[in-house]
Formats: structure tokens, C-alpha cells, sequence
DNA sequence: TCTTTTTTGAAAGTATTACTGTTATATTTG
DNA sequence: CAAATATAACAGTAATACTTTCAAAAAAGA
């Protein structure tokens, strides 16, 4: 296995970087560190100055990679429901009851992430907070319709419509499960980001994650 | 009804306002506007300025009443949920059946959003997709805890606590109310972000509202 | 109604952001 | 080793996100 993942390139909509970024030490350093600064002033307060600064680089160098950061952030979203994809497609693929597969699929998608020591420039870890935090402002603009026609969001979809055919396998009738998938992969990540900021609105903590609720929520609504 | 409505005025936490807009016609000018404004140009490209332009005062001007535009969105958004909240404390007062009652909350709180045409200067069915697209943002940022302290959510809270608190009555062995109540809330905002710009991962269309959805869902959740 | 207070508008100013363009130097590749 | 490419340094622009000052207009109070 770590054979097999260490060799797998992760593929991106080249629509998001002018340069890609895993071709040059540079590239792989912004990538790297953009991830590590993100997470710790913000989305908001991010500039490719400051991350210039941070990599001792110039902010002009980093221009050559992306075009802003909007685009990076799409970037290492994409980079993130890829790792995700290949996470769930590894791990499911030997189930042959659906039952176990679907537990299977929603603890990946809703469990917190340890960092994957196999790609040595990404920190998996920090890259969850960041989709916790920052990943509805991906596509929470004005130019959502024309970037999704550019594919910007499409390993994300695809992400959610491997949930969905699991759904569907385990129960046939339910009539929601696209919407049910697309509300367990959205869902865990506000549920992970309330009980660290909002508390008094979810049942999640130390001992209860969310996983826990979307496996009895799933149970309930699909066993018959 | 139509008198009582009339004669509430919806309390909002005195930190999110530099001035009361309620106080003054400029005030409620600049509720109305940018509430259509950032619906038409999104919250990324709305300035004070363009506000100012708009509706012909300078920017200066609005400053005196929102310290920035995010103070302005968060004021919005109270606003929007203590609406909610008075929609669904009326709506749901007269069930003695708490099935019937929580079927009300939901679908108040999942169904689109007509204008309410007794408040004057806010349309709320814009002020309802500003939520839909821009909601999140209030507090997926790095102050969140500190702006959570000074109340900047309360409101919101309480509305999802209101409808946890129907939960507990409707099944009191459920052991996950308050993140069922956090999650249909949320996921229901998602759910139209969906339907309008995300067609494939989810079930809800023309026909099939959110509110379908979390109905099925909780009679699945809930029911013994 | 007259005066005082408050509100608003106009304009100027600052620091930062979000870039673009140019050129020299460093690094890589053939 | 030469040519091509990548990067750093710097300058420059337009817009943003404010703050400040001052005068005019409007509202409130006596």
C-alpha cells in the first residue's frame, strides 16, 4: 500500500495554476508553506507577500505559480478531495458487503485527519483545518457557475457521487441519497468546526465526533 | 398577527453597529441597498464606496454607522435569524402535537423565503440567498471565537437550540439533537446553494425542495 | 422660532492589497 | 559551455479599507 500510494500522482484542473507547482522545489515550497501560513492568520489576511516573505521569496515569483489566491485555495482543495478520493476508493474497494463499505467511506470522510507521512510536503493535518475553515469560500462567489464549467470543483463531486452509489447500493429506495452524501461530507466538516468554536450547538467533543452521528444517522435512515 | 408583527422590533447586539441604522432613514437606506447590493456583486467586491455611490451618500458617511463590511454582513445576518427566530416562536406556539411542531420548525427554517412585506426596508427573500451564499463567512474567520464572546451569534444559536429543544421532545432517547439541529439548519442553506449552482450531488430541484428532504429525514431519525 | 446639537457630505490623506512589468542574476538543460 | 529558463529585486498602478477634517444641512430643544 504505501508502495502503491507513494507512486500516485495527484492530478489537478491545470486551469488552476499557470505553473504547476509540483515540478519545481519553489513550486512545492509555496504549496507547503501557503498551507502552514493559511491555517495560521487565515484565508482573509493571506497575501502572497507575506508568504514571499515567509519562504524568502518574491511575491512576483509567486504570480508565476498562481494567478491569485482564490486559485490556490481551489488548488489545494482540489489536492485535498483527491487525497481524499484515493483514500476512500483504496479503502473500500475490498468490501463486498455495501454495509461496511458505506461505514467505511463515512469514517474517512468524517474522521479528523492525521497527517499522510508519504507526501512529504503536505501536511494533511493542517490541510483539514483549512477545508474546515476555509473551503466553502472556494465556491461561495460570483464566479461559481463559470468556474464549475472549468471543472474547478469536479474531484469534489466526484468525491460525493462515490458516497452516493454506495448509498444506493445499501438501499436502493432511499430517494435523498445525492443530497444525503453531499450533506455527511458537508456536514462533518461544520460539525468538526463547531466543536472547536460554537459548542453549545453540537453533540460533538473529545469523545463523540462526528462520525459517530453520521454512522446512527445513516443507520437509522437506510436499515431496514 | 399582522399587528404584532408590525410592532416587534427585531433586537440586534449593540457591538455589530457603530450607530443604530434603525434610528435614521440614512440607517435604513443602508440596510436595504447593501442588502441588494451584496446580492447582486457578491460580498468580495462590495465596498463602502459602492455602497456610498448607490445611494448617493459618501462613504464616509457609512463608516459612521458599520465599522467594516464584515461587521455590516454579521448585523445582516442577526438580523435574518432573529426574523427566523420570531417566524418560528409564532409559527410553532399553538402545536400541542410535538411531531406537528417540529415539522413547522423545519419547514420554516428549510423553505425558500418569501418577502415579508411588513418590514419596510428589508427584502427578505434577498436577504435569505445573501444567506445562502454568504452566511458562513460570518464566522469562518480567524476572530470567530472572540466575535462568538461578544455575542455575534447568539441569536443563531438560539434558533438551533429552539429546534433542538423540539427534538428532545419529539424522541428524548435521541442522543444527537443539537448537532441534528446545528446539521438541518446548515445543511439546508447548503442544500439551495446546491440546486442553484451544484445540480449533480444533490437531490433537491424544482420539485423536490430541502425541505423534503429533512422531513423524510427526521420521520427516519425520530419516529419509533 | 431661534439656537444648539447632531448628522451628513465632500475632499484629502494613509497604508495595504493585488496585482503587472522590467531587468539583472542565478540555475538548469541540452 | 551556451542557451534557455527560472527567480529575485524593484518600480509602478489602481483599488481597497479605512481615518481625518471641515463645512453645510438637518433635527432637536428651549
Amino acid at each position: 500500500m504505501d508502495q502503491i500510494l507513494s507512486n500516485i500522482k495527484i492530478q489537478i484542473n491545470d486551469k488552476l495554476y499557470v505553473k504547476d507547482p509540483e515540478t519545481s522545489t519553489l513550486g512545492k515550497k509555496i504549496i507547503e508553506e501557503s498551507i502552514i501560513l493559511i491555517d495560521s492568520i487565515g484565508f482573509e489576511d493571506f497575501t502572497f507577500k507575506k508568504l514571499g516573505e515567509k519562504i524568502g521569496s518574491n511575491e512576483s515569483s509567486i504570480y508565476r505559480y498562481f494567478e491569485n489566491k482564490h486559485k490556490l485555495l481551489v488548488y489545494l482543495s482540489s489536492w485535498y478531495w483527491s487525497w481524499m478520493e484515493y483514500r476512500l476508493v483504496f479503502a473500500t474497494s475490498n468490501y463486498s458487503d455495501s454495509w461496511e463499505k458505506l461505514k467505511k467511506a463515512i469514517s474517512i470522510v468524517t474522521e479528523k485527519v492525521e497527517d499522510d507521512q508519504k507526501t512529504l510536503h503536505i501536511n494533511e493535518s493542517i490541510l483539514n483545518k483549512i477545508i474546515i475553515a476555509e473551503f466553502t469560500k472556494t465556491f461561495h462567489t460570483k464566479e461559481v457557475d463559470q468556474e464549475n464549467k472549468e471543472g474547478f470543483y469536479f474531484i469534489y463531486k466526484r468525491v460525493i457521487n462515490r458516497i452516493t452509489t454506495i448509498i444506493n447500493e445499501v438501499n436502493p429506495d432511499y430517494g435523498f441519497s445525492k443530497s444525503l452524501a453531499s450533506n455527511i461530507v458537508e456536514g462533518a466538516l461544520h460539525q468538526h468546526f463547531l466543536k472547536d468554536h460554537m459548542k453549545t450547538i453540537t453533540d460533538c467533543n473529545q469523545d463523540i465526533s462526528p462520525t459517530h452521528f453520521y454512522f446512527d444517522l445513516i443507520e437509522k435512515i437506510l436499515k431496514k
